[in-house]
Formats: structure tokens, C-alpha cells, sequence
DNA sequence: GTTATGACCCAAA
DNA sequence: GTTTGGGCCATAA
């Protein structure tokens, strides 16, 4: 059976550019949905060649969960505007506008 | 085995 | 709008 890690990773790798999920809606799609706080865990511990697109993840209010290196409190938001994400004036995301509303599909 | 920490969420005040 | 308190559980030490 998987790890949650690789239920996460799996999740986040299908929000497509341009949209944006949340701790809480990762953790739901992975059939986790009381691992909100673990989508972030496993984040912070990712390898930056897992291809996980983690800045497409954010919090509930749509902001950007920040960390401690001051290094990418920017980043992430520069990668989210390269794809089309808009901010509003208080630095946080239309969700109404940007969350990923993903389809769904049986299993496959 | 235990304890502490945390890129969270939500409801209530 | 803000603060407070509770819950949840993978990961690290």
C-alpha cells in the first residue's frame, strides 16, 4: 500500500497550470481528509526533483503558507503569477476564481 | 517504544 | 475583520 507522502504527491501532480488546491482539498482527493496538516509535512520534506508542483498548493484562505527561509516567501507566488495566477490586493487568491475543481473520476 | 513539532482546518466568540 | 481553542496525524528526534 502507498505512503500518504506518495497519495499527496499523486494528487498534487494532477492540478493542472493555472490553478491552485488546498491543504484541505488535497487531503480529501487522496481519501485522507483529516491529513490536512500532513499535505504540508510532506511538502516540506519533498526533493526539489520529485516534480511536485507544491506551489500550487495553499491554504484555506487562499494564501500562501509561508515557511521559514525567506528565500521563497516570493517565490512561490512568482511561479503561481507565471502561470496566470492572480493575486488580490492582500497577497491571497481568488479561490472562487483559481482553485482546481477537479473531475471526477471513478478510480479510473 | 515515546515525545515534540508542524507549508493545516474549522467552528465559536 | 481578529483571537481562541480543539482536533487530526505523518514525520523527526
Amino acid at each position: 500500500m502507498p505512503t500518504a507522502a506518495s497519495k499527496f504527491t499523486a494528487v498534487i501532480r494532477r492540478i493542472p497550470t493555472g490553478k491552485v488546491a488546498t491543504y484541505g482539498q488535497v487531503a480529501t482527493l487522496a481519501g485522507l481528509p483529516k491529513n490536512a496538516r500532513q499535505v504540508g509535512t510532506v511538502l516540506k520534506s519533498l526533493p526539489e526533483d520529485s516534480g511536485v508542483p507544491w506551489h500550487r498548493v495553499v491554504n484555506s484562505q487562499g494564501h500562501i503558507s509561508e515557511r521559514n527561509s525567506s528565500t521563497f516567501e516570493g517565490l512561490q507566488r512568482f511561479l503561481l503569477e507565471d502561470e496566470g495566477v492572480v493575486f488580490s490586493e492582500s497577497d491571497r487568491i481568488d479561490l472562487n476564481e483559481h482553485q482546481w475543481q477537479p473531475s471526477r473520476r471513478a478510480k479510473h
